[in-house]
DNA sequence: CACCACACTAAACACTCGTTCAGCCGCGCC
DNA sequence: GGCGCGGCTGAACGAGTGTTTAGTGTGGTG
Protein backbone atom coordinates (compact mmCIF):
# COMPACT_ATOMS: atom_id res chain seq x y z
CA UNK A 1 0.00 0.00 0.00
CA UNK A 2 2.18 2.19 1.06
CA UNK A 3 5.43 1.59 -1.55
CA UNK A 4 4.84 0.54 -5.16
CA UNK A 5 7.67 -2.07 -4.73
CA UNK A 6 6.06 -3.69 -1.38
CA UNK A 7 5.98 -6.87 -2.41
CA UNK A 8 9.84 -7.10 -3.43
CA UNK A 9 10.66 -6.43 0.73
CA UNK A 10 10.57 -8.98 3.31
CA UNK A 11 7.61 -8.81 5.93
CA UNK A 12 10.07 -6.36 8.31
CA UNK A 13 11.39 -3.84 5.49
CA UNK A 14 7.23 -3.74 4.80
CA UNK A 15 6.63 -3.04 8.29
CA UNK A 16 9.05 -0.51 8.92
CA UNK A 17 8.17 1.54 5.59
CA UNK A 18 4.46 1.11 6.75
CA UNK A 19 5.61 2.48 10.31
CA UNK A 20 7.39 5.55 8.47
CA UNK A 21 4.45 6.28 6.46
CA UNK A 22 1.77 5.72 9.23
CA UNK A 23 3.94 8.01 12.02
CA UNK A 24 4.31 10.44 9.16
CA UNK A 25 1.01 11.19 8.34
CA UNK A 26 -0.72 10.54 11.71
CA UNK A 27 1.62 10.73 14.49
CA UNK A 28 3.27 8.50 16.85
CA UNK A 29 -0.31 7.42 18.21
CA UNK A 30 -1.00 5.64 15.44
CA UNK A 31 -1.85 2.00 16.39
CA UNK A 32 0.34 -0.71 16.20
CA UNK A 33 -2.63 -2.49 14.23
CA UNK A 34 -3.12 0.44 11.50
CA UNK A 35 0.61 -0.28 11.09
CA UNK A 36 0.61 -4.09 10.94
CA UNK A 37 -2.54 -3.46 8.35
CA UNK A 38 -1.29 -1.14 6.06
CA UNK A 39 2.03 -3.77 5.96
CA UNK A 40 -0.21 -6.17 5.48
CA UNK A 41 0.29 -8.56 8.83
CA UNK A 42 -0.60 -9.05 11.67
CA UNK A 43 0.14 -7.02 14.74
CA UNK A 44 1.39 -9.75 16.68
CA UNK A 45 3.84 -9.79 14.02
CA UNK A 46 5.14 -6.01 14.55
CA UNK A 47 5.78 -7.19 17.94
CA UNK A 48 7.48 -10.15 16.83
CA UNK A 49 10.02 -8.43 15.02
CA UNK A 50 10.60 -5.07 16.59
CA UNK A 51 10.33 -5.97 20.16
CA UNK A 52 7.96 -3.47 20.84
CA UNK A 53 6.32 0.20 19.34
CA UNK A 54 9.19 2.17 21.02
CA UNK A 55 11.58 -0.37 19.35
CA UNK A 56 9.79 0.31 16.34
CA UNK A 57 9.19 3.89 16.43
CA UNK A 58 13.82 3.77 17.09
CA UNK A 59 14.36 1.29 13.98
CA UNK A 60 12.28 4.19 11.80
CA UNK A 61 14.48 6.50 13.42
CA UNK A 62 17.67 4.46 12.47
CA UNK A 63 16.21 3.94 8.69
CA UNK A 64 15.17 7.50 8.37
CA UNK A 65 18.40 8.64 9.40
CA UNK A 66 20.61 6.16 7.64
CA UNK A 67 18.79 6.98 4.17
CA UNK A 68 19.57 11.03 4.96
CA UNK A 69 22.47 10.47 5.19
CA UNK A 70 23.30 8.83 1.88
CA UNK A 71 21.11 11.11 -0.02
CA UNK A 72 23.64 13.76 2.07
CA UNK A 73 26.34 12.28 0.65
CA UNK A 74 24.94 11.55 -2.58
CA UNK A 75 24.06 15.07 -2.89
CA UNK A 76 27.19 16.38 -1.86
CA UNK A 77 29.52 14.00 -4.36
CA UNK A 78 27.57 15.48 -7.46
CA UNK A 79 26.01 18.25 -6.51
CA UNK A 80 25.52 19.52 -10.20
CA UNK A 81 22.48 20.92 -11.08
CA UNK A 82 20.49 18.92 -13.00
CA UNK A 83 21.39 16.00 -9.96
CA UNK A 84 19.61 19.21 -7.61
CA UNK A 85 16.94 19.09 -9.98
CA UNK A 86 16.47 15.22 -10.21
CA UNK A 87 16.31 15.40 -5.93
CA UNK A 88 13.64 17.47 -6.05
CA UNK A 89 11.90 15.30 -8.77
CA UNK A 90 12.40 12.35 -6.28
CA UNK A 91 10.96 14.58 -3.63
CA UNK A 92 7.30 12.28 -3.87
CA UNK A 93 9.25 9.45 -3.08
CA UNK A 94 10.53 11.11 0.19
CA UNK A 95 7.78 12.83 0.79
CA UNK A 96 6.95 10.18 3.57
CA UNK A 97 10.72 10.45 5.30
CA UNK A 98 10.00 14.37 5.37
CA UNK A 99 6.46 13.86 7.02
CA UNK A 100 8.11 11.32 9.56
CA UNK A 101 10.99 14.12 10.44
CA UNK A 102 8.26 16.85 10.93
CA UNK A 103 6.60 14.79 12.81
CA UNK A 104 9.83 13.94 15.21
CA UNK A 105 10.61 17.69 15.00
CA UNK A 106 7.45 18.54 16.40
CA UNK A 107 7.45 15.65 19.09
CA UNK A 108 10.92 16.54 20.47
CA UNK A 109 11.99 12.95 19.53
CA UNK A 110 16.15 12.43 19.98
CA UNK A 111 15.75 11.74 15.67
CA UNK A 112 14.81 15.36 15.54
CA UNK A 113 17.73 16.85 17.48
CA UNK A 114 20.14 14.84 15.37
CA UNK A 115 18.49 15.98 12.10
CA UNK A 116 18.72 20.05 13.21
CA UNK A 117 21.95 19.52 14.67
CA UNK A 118 23.12 18.03 11.01
CA UNK A 119 21.08 20.58 9.50
CA UNK A 120 23.08 23.17 11.34
CA UNK A 121 26.04 21.64 10.58
CA UNK A 122 25.40 21.99 7.02
CA UNK A 123 24.42 25.53 6.71
CA UNK A 124 27.17 26.31 8.92
CA UNK A 125 30.12 24.69 6.51
CA UNK A 126 27.99 26.60 3.63
CA UNK A 127 28.31 29.80 4.78
CA UNK A 128 31.79 29.47 5.37
CA UNK A 129 32.37 28.36 2.12
CA UNK A 130 30.36 31.68 1.01
CA UNK A 131 32.62 33.43 3.18
CA UNK A 132 35.67 31.63 1.90
CA UNK A 133 34.25 32.85 -1.76
CA UNK A 134 33.54 36.56 -0.78
CA UNK A 135 29.68 36.14 -1.37
CA UNK A 136 28.64 35.76 2.22
CA UNK A 137 29.49 38.58 5.15
CA UNK A 138 32.23 37.70 8.03
CA UNK A 139 29.74 36.76 11.32
CA UNK A 140 31.11 37.42 15.12
CA UNK A 141 29.20 34.14 15.82
CA UNK A 142 29.21 32.10 12.64
CA UNK A 143 27.41 28.70 14.61
CA UNK A 144 24.52 31.17 15.87
CA UNK A 145 24.01 32.61 12.77
CA UNK A 146 23.20 29.06 11.22
CA UNK A 147 21.30 28.53 13.43
CA UNK A 148 19.12 31.94 12.96
CA UNK A 149 19.37 30.43 9.43
CA UNK A 150 18.19 26.86 9.98
CA UNK A 151 15.18 28.09 12.45
CA UNK A 152 13.63 30.59 9.77
CA UNK A 153 13.61 27.61 7.52
CA UNK A 154 12.19 24.94 10.71
CA UNK A 155 9.83 27.84 11.60
CA UNK A 156 8.43 28.41 7.92
CA UNK A 157 7.62 24.94 7.86
CA UNK A 158 5.77 24.78 11.15
CA UNK A 159 3.83 27.90 9.96
CA UNK A 160 2.72 26.08 7.31
CA UNK A 161 1.77 23.08 8.80
CA UNK A 162 -0.27 25.53 11.24
CA UNK A 163 -2.22 27.15 7.91
CA UNK A 164 -2.47 23.72 6.68
CA UNK A 165 -4.30 22.45 10.11
CA UNK A 166 -6.57 25.45 9.83
CA UNK A 167 -7.55 24.39 6.39
CA UNK A 168 -5.98 27.39 4.89
CA UNK A 169 -3.28 26.39 2.81
CA UNK A 170 -1.37 28.67 0.35
CA UNK A 171 -2.96 26.14 -2.47
CA UNK A 172 -5.34 23.65 -0.53
CA UNK A 173 -3.48 20.06 -1.40
CA UNK A 174 -2.25 17.22 0.11
CA UNK A 175 0.80 16.86 -2.39
CA UNK A 176 3.67 17.21 0.00
CA UNK A 177 5.48 17.94 -3.28
CA UNK A 178 3.50 21.07 -4.46
CA UNK A 179 3.36 22.10 -0.66
CA UNK A 180 7.27 22.37 -0.11
CA UNK A 181 7.41 24.38 -3.29
CA UNK A 182 4.75 26.25 -2.24
CA UNK A 183 6.63 27.22 0.76
CA UNK A 184 9.46 28.09 -0.75
CA UNK A 185 8.06 30.12 -3.35
CA UNK A 186 6.53 31.82 -0.39
CA UNK A 187 9.06 32.59 1.59
CA UNK A 188 11.80 32.91 -1.04
CA UNK A 189 11.22 36.62 -1.78
CA UNK A 190 11.00 38.00 1.66
CA UNK A 191 13.95 35.74 2.48
CA UNK A 192 16.28 36.96 -0.07
CA UNK A 193 15.36 40.43 0.71
CA UNK A 194 15.95 40.11 4.35
CA UNK A 195 19.48 38.28 3.57
CA UNK A 196 20.65 40.54 0.99
CA UNK A 197 19.61 44.31 2.45
CA UNK A 198 18.58 43.53 5.83
CA UNK A 199 15.50 44.85 8.10
CA UNK A 200 17.23 47.68 9.09
CA UNK A 201 18.06 51.15 7.32
CA UNK A 202 21.55 51.94 9.83
CA UNK A 203 23.44 50.35 12.47
CA UNK A 204 21.99 52.17 15.53
CA UNK A 205 20.55 48.73 16.66
CA UNK A 206 23.65 46.59 16.55
CA UNK A 207 25.88 48.88 17.54
CA UNK A 208 22.81 49.78 21.00
CA UNK A 209 23.73 45.86 21.62
CA UNK A 210 26.97 45.61 21.30
CA UNK A 211 27.40 48.64 23.27
CA UNK A 212 24.92 47.07 26.32
CA UNK A 213 27.05 43.97 25.87
CA UNK A 214 29.96 45.58 27.03
CA UNK A 215 29.02 47.45 30.05
CA UNK A 216 25.16 46.23 31.00
CA UNK B 1 -0.77 23.99 43.72
CA UNK B 2 -0.30 25.85 40.54
CA UNK B 3 -1.18 29.01 41.54
CA UNK B 4 -0.52 30.35 44.83
CA UNK B 5 -3.63 31.73 44.95
CA UNK B 6 -5.60 28.74 44.38
CA UNK B 7 -7.71 28.91 47.32
CA UNK B 8 -9.63 32.11 46.32
CA UNK B 9 -11.06 30.68 42.89
CA UNK B 10 -13.75 28.48 42.05
CA UNK B 11 -13.29 24.76 41.60
CA UNK B 12 -14.00 25.12 37.63
CA UNK B 13 -11.35 28.13 37.72
CA UNK B 14 -9.08 26.10 39.76
CA UNK B 15 -9.81 22.92 37.23
CA UNK B 16 -9.29 25.64 34.19
CA UNK B 17 -5.49 26.85 35.75
CA UNK B 18 -4.67 23.44 36.15
CA UNK B 19 -5.24 21.96 33.30
CA UNK B 20 -3.25 24.52 31.58
CA UNK B 21 -0.60 24.39 33.62
CA UNK B 22 -0.67 20.53 32.95
CA UNK B 23 -1.52 20.42 29.16
CA UNK B 24 1.60 22.76 29.07
CA UNK B 25 4.12 20.83 31.01
CA UNK B 26 2.81 16.99 29.93
CA UNK B 27 1.26 17.54 26.61
CA UNK B 28 -2.50 17.28 25.66
CA UNK B 29 -2.19 13.93 26.60
CA UNK B 30 -2.35 14.48 30.06
CA UNK B 31 -5.04 12.42 31.64
CA UNK B 32 -8.27 14.08 33.47
CA UNK B 33 -7.24 12.34 36.67
CA UNK B 34 -4.21 13.97 36.92
CA UNK B 35 -5.88 17.70 36.32
CA UNK B 36 -8.25 16.98 38.81
CA UNK B 37 -6.05 15.62 41.22
CA UNK B 38 -3.65 19.10 40.76
CA UNK B 39 -7.01 21.07 41.39
CA UNK B 40 -7.68 19.03 44.23
CA UNK B 41 -11.12 17.70 42.64
CA UNK B 42 -12.17 14.40 41.34
CA UNK B 43 -12.07 13.68 37.80
CA UNK B 44 -15.90 13.18 37.59
CA UNK B 45 -16.17 17.00 38.60
CA UNK B 46 -13.81 18.45 35.87
CA UNK B 47 -16.00 16.28 33.24
CA UNK B 48 -19.16 17.64 35.36
CA UNK B 49 -17.95 21.39 35.24
CA UNK B 50 -17.14 21.49 31.29
CA UNK B 51 -18.78 18.29 29.60
CA UNK B 52 -15.70 16.70 28.43
CA UNK B 53 -11.75 16.72 27.81
CA UNK B 54 -12.26 18.48 24.51
CA UNK B 55 -14.46 21.14 25.70
CA UNK B 56 -11.88 21.45 28.64
CA UNK B 57 -9.30 22.21 26.16
CA UNK B 58 -11.38 24.59 24.54
CA UNK B 59 -12.15 26.86 27.17
CA UNK B 60 -8.25 26.77 28.53
CA UNK B 61 -7.97 27.96 24.64
CA UNK B 62 -10.45 31.01 25.74
CA UNK B 63 -9.10 31.72 28.44
CA UNK B 64 -5.55 31.92 27.26
CA UNK B 65 -6.17 33.58 24.22
CA UNK B 66 -8.37 36.23 26.78
CA UNK B 67 -5.31 36.82 28.82
CA UNK B 68 -3.04 37.70 25.68
CA UNK B 69 -5.51 40.08 24.48
CA UNK B 70 -5.45 41.61 28.12
CA UNK B 71 -2.09 41.89 28.38
CA UNK B 72 -1.08 42.64 24.76
CA UNK B 73 -3.67 45.75 24.98
CA UNK B 74 -2.59 46.95 28.00
CA UNK B 75 1.32 46.35 26.46
CA UNK B 76 0.53 48.58 23.76
CA UNK B 77 -1.36 51.33 26.00
CA UNK B 78 1.34 51.99 28.24
CA UNK B 79 4.48 51.12 26.43
CA UNK B 80 7.29 52.60 28.57
CA UNK B 81 9.95 50.84 29.38
CA UNK B 82 9.31 50.27 32.63
CA UNK B 83 6.30 48.72 32.07
CA UNK B 84 7.74 46.24 29.25
CA UNK B 85 10.24 45.39 32.73
CA UNK B 86 7.25 45.14 34.58
CA UNK B 87 6.36 42.40 32.21
CA UNK B 88 9.24 40.49 32.20
CA UNK B 89 9.58 40.14 35.58
CA UNK B 90 6.12 38.51 35.56
CA UNK B 91 6.84 36.21 32.95
CA UNK B 92 7.66 33.52 35.79
CA UNK B 93 3.70 33.97 36.55
CA UNK B 94 2.71 33.77 32.91
CA UNK B 95 4.97 31.03 32.01
CA UNK B 96 2.84 28.12 31.99
CA UNK B 97 0.66 30.33 29.59
CA UNK B 98 4.00 30.59 27.48
CA UNK B 99 4.00 26.71 27.85
CA UNK B 100 0.89 26.16 26.89
CA UNK B 101 0.79 27.98 23.81
CA UNK B 102 4.22 26.18 22.77
CA UNK B 103 2.47 23.50 23.54
CA UNK B 104 -0.66 24.54 21.42
CA UNK B 105 1.81 25.20 18.64
CA UNK B 106 3.32 21.75 18.47
CA UNK B 107 -0.04 19.99 18.61
CA UNK B 108 -1.16 22.23 15.50
CA UNK B 109 -4.43 23.47 17.41
CA UNK B 110 -6.43 26.39 16.73
CA UNK B 111 -5.33 28.66 19.46
CA UNK B 112 -1.84 28.19 17.96
CA UNK B 113 -3.03 29.40 14.65
CA UNK B 114 -4.80 32.48 16.01
CA UNK B 115 -2.23 33.22 17.97
CA UNK B 116 0.92 32.96 15.47
CA UNK B 117 -1.51 34.99 13.12
CA UNK B 118 -1.38 37.66 15.70
CA UNK B 119 2.04 37.82 16.34
CA UNK B 120 3.05 38.33 12.33
CA UNK B 121 -0.33 41.00 12.55
CA UNK B 122 1.95 42.77 15.32
CA UNK B 123 5.06 42.44 13.76
CA UNK B 124 4.04 43.75 9.97
CA UNK B 125 2.38 46.99 12.33
CA UNK B 126 5.74 47.26 13.89
CA UNK B 127 7.84 47.03 10.86
CA UNK B 128 5.56 49.25 9.04
CA UNK B 129 6.01 52.00 11.68
CA UNK B 130 9.74 51.30 11.60
CA UNK B 131 9.41 51.57 8.07
CA UNK B 132 7.09 55.36 8.00
CA UNK B 133 9.92 56.41 11.08
CA UNK B 134 12.96 55.57 8.81
CA UNK B 135 14.68 52.84 10.77
CA UNK B 136 13.30 50.18 8.50
CA UNK B 137 13.79 49.15 5.20
CA UNK B 138 11.24 49.14 2.18
CA UNK B 139 10.17 45.39 1.57
CA UNK B 140 8.26 43.97 -1.54
CA UNK B 141 6.39 41.78 0.30
CA UNK B 142 5.52 43.10 3.72
CA UNK B 143 3.55 40.05 4.95
CA UNK B 144 6.10 37.57 3.81
CA UNK B 145 8.66 39.82 5.48
CA UNK B 146 6.73 39.55 9.12
CA UNK B 147 5.89 35.88 8.88
CA UNK B 148 9.35 35.34 7.90
CA UNK B 149 10.75 37.66 11.30
CA UNK B 150 7.59 35.15 13.36
CA UNK B 151 8.94 32.02 11.54
CA UNK B 152 12.38 32.77 13.05
CA UNK B 153 11.52 33.70 16.82
CA UNK B 154 9.21 30.15 16.26
CA UNK B 155 11.41 28.40 14.89
CA UNK B 156 14.44 29.15 17.59
CA UNK B 157 11.85 28.25 20.35
CA UNK B 158 11.19 24.65 18.63
CA UNK B 159 15.09 24.78 18.32
CA UNK B 160 15.77 25.18 22.34
CA UNK B 161 12.77 22.81 22.84
CA UNK B 162 14.87 19.95 21.37
CA UNK B 163 17.87 20.73 23.07
CA UNK B 164 16.45 20.94 26.24
CA UNK B 165 14.78 17.59 25.45
CA UNK B 166 18.24 16.06 24.46
CA UNK B 167 19.28 17.11 27.56
CA UNK B 168 21.97 19.97 26.24
CA UNK B 169 20.34 23.83 27.16
CA UNK B 170 22.63 25.92 26.97
CA UNK B 171 22.13 26.41 30.57
CA UNK B 172 20.36 23.51 32.45
CA UNK B 173 17.51 24.85 33.61
CA UNK B 174 13.70 24.11 34.42
CA UNK B 175 13.31 27.99 34.70
CA UNK B 176 11.42 29.32 31.86
CA UNK B 177 11.77 32.93 32.99
CA UNK B 178 15.78 32.09 32.32
CA UNK B 179 15.31 29.81 29.31
CA UNK B 180 13.82 32.31 27.58
CA UNK B 181 16.20 34.83 28.80
CA UNK B 182 19.07 32.37 27.53
CA UNK B 183 17.13 32.11 24.14
CA UNK B 184 17.32 35.60 23.38
CA UNK B 185 20.66 36.20 24.91
CA UNK B 186 22.06 33.32 22.47
CA UNK B 187 20.06 34.84 19.30
CA UNK B 188 19.94 38.47 19.87
CA UNK B 189 23.44 39.23 18.35
CA UNK B 190 23.41 37.00 15.31
CA UNK B 191 19.75 38.22 14.96
CA UNK B 192 20.95 41.73 14.93
CA UNK B 193 23.90 41.31 12.46
CA UNK B 194 21.48 39.31 10.00
CA UNK B 195 18.61 42.21 10.45
CA UNK B 196 21.38 44.59 10.34
CA UNK B 197 24.01 43.69 7.40
CA UNK B 198 22.21 40.86 6.05
CA UNK B 199 23.78 37.90 4.71
CA UNK B 200 25.00 38.42 1.11
CA UNK B 201 28.12 40.71 0.04
CA UNK B 202 25.91 41.99 -2.94
CA UNK B 203 22.49 41.63 -4.55
CA UNK B 204 23.53 39.13 -6.96
CA UNK B 205 21.54 35.87 -5.54
CA UNK B 206 17.97 38.41 -5.01
CA UNK B 207 18.80 39.89 -8.75
CA UNK B 208 19.06 36.63 -10.05
CA UNK B 209 15.65 35.48 -8.70
CA UNK B 210 14.04 38.48 -9.50
CA UNK B 211 14.73 37.70 -13.20
CA UNK B 212 14.12 34.21 -13.38
CA UNK B 213 10.54 35.09 -11.30
CA UNK B 214 9.78 37.58 -14.38
CA UNK B 215 10.54 34.83 -17.35
CA UNK B 216 11.26 31.08 -15.92
C1' DC C 1 9.97 -39.24 6.99
C1' DA C 2 10.66 -36.88 11.46
C1' DC C 3 11.81 -32.78 13.30
C1' DC C 4 12.91 -28.31 14.32
C1' DA C 5 13.21 -23.45 13.74
C1' DC C 6 10.89 -19.67 12.30
C1' DA C 7 7.41 -16.52 10.26
C1' DC C 8 3.03 -15.72 11.34
C1' DT C 9 -1.79 -15.42 13.40
C1' DA C 10 -6.19 -15.11 16.37
C1' DA C 11 -7.49 -14.50 20.71
C1' DA C 12 -6.96 -13.06 25.11
C1' DC C 13 -4.83 -10.16 28.67
C1' DA C 14 -3.63 -5.98 31.07
C1' DC C 15 -3.72 -1.40 31.41
C1' DT C 16 -5.01 3.46 30.56
C1' DC C 17 -8.30 6.77 30.05
C1' DG C 18 -12.66 9.35 29.12
C1' DT C 19 -17.04 9.16 30.63
C1' DT C 20 -21.32 7.61 33.17
C1' DC C 21 -23.88 6.32 37.25
C1' DA C 22 -25.84 6.39 41.63
C1' DG C 23 -25.70 8.60 45.52
C1' DC C 24 -23.85 11.92 49.36
C1' DC C 25 -23.62 16.47 51.57
C1' DG C 26 -24.55 21.14 52.64
C1' DC C 27 -27.22 25.15 51.94
C1' DG C 28 -31.00 28.07 50.77
C1' DC C 29 -36.06 28.21 50.44
C1' DC C 30 -41.02 26.91 51.33
C1' DG D 1 -38.33 21.19 59.83
C1' DG D 2 -38.62 19.23 55.24
C1' DC D 3 -36.93 19.43 50.67
C1' DG D 4 -34.82 20.06 46.53
C1' DC D 5 -30.76 21.41 44.04
C1' DG D 6 -26.25 21.89 42.78
C1' DG D 7 -21.45 20.86 43.83
C1' DC D 8 -19.13 16.87 44.43
C1' DT D 9 -17.41 11.89 44.84
C1' DG D 10 -16.08 6.74 44.41
C1' DA D 11 -16.91 3.14 41.65
C1' DA D 12 -17.84 1.11 37.59
C1' DC D 13 -18.24 0.89 32.42
C1' DG D 14 -16.49 0.69 27.87
C1' DA D 15 -13.46 1.73 24.30
C1' DG D 16 -8.76 1.77 22.58
C1' DT D 17 -4.24 -0.04 22.67
C1' DG D 18 0.38 -2.49 23.58
C1' DT D 19 1.70 -6.89 24.57
C1' DT D 20 1.46 -12.04 25.63
C1' DT D 21 0.12 -16.60 24.72
C1' DA D 22 -0.77 -20.63 22.52
C1' DG D 23 -0.79 -22.42 18.59
C1' DT D 24 -0.48 -23.28 13.07
C1' DG D 25 1.78 -23.95 8.92
C1' DT D 26 5.91 -24.30 6.18
C1' DG D 27 10.32 -25.00 4.55
C1' DG D 28 14.79 -26.66 5.25
C1' DT D 29 17.74 -30.54 7.45
C1' DG D 30 19.15 -34.83 9.67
Amino acid sequence: MVNVRSEDLTARARIRDAAVARFGRDGFRAPVRAIAEDAGVSAALVIHHFGSKDALRAACDEHVLTVIREEKSAAITNASPADTIGMLARVQEYAPLFAYIVRSLLDGGALAGHFVDGLVDDAEAYLEAGEAAGTVRASADPRGRARQVIATQVGLILLAQLDAAAGRGVAPTDDPATAIDELTRASMLPGLELYTHGLFTDTSYLDAYLEYKEKP
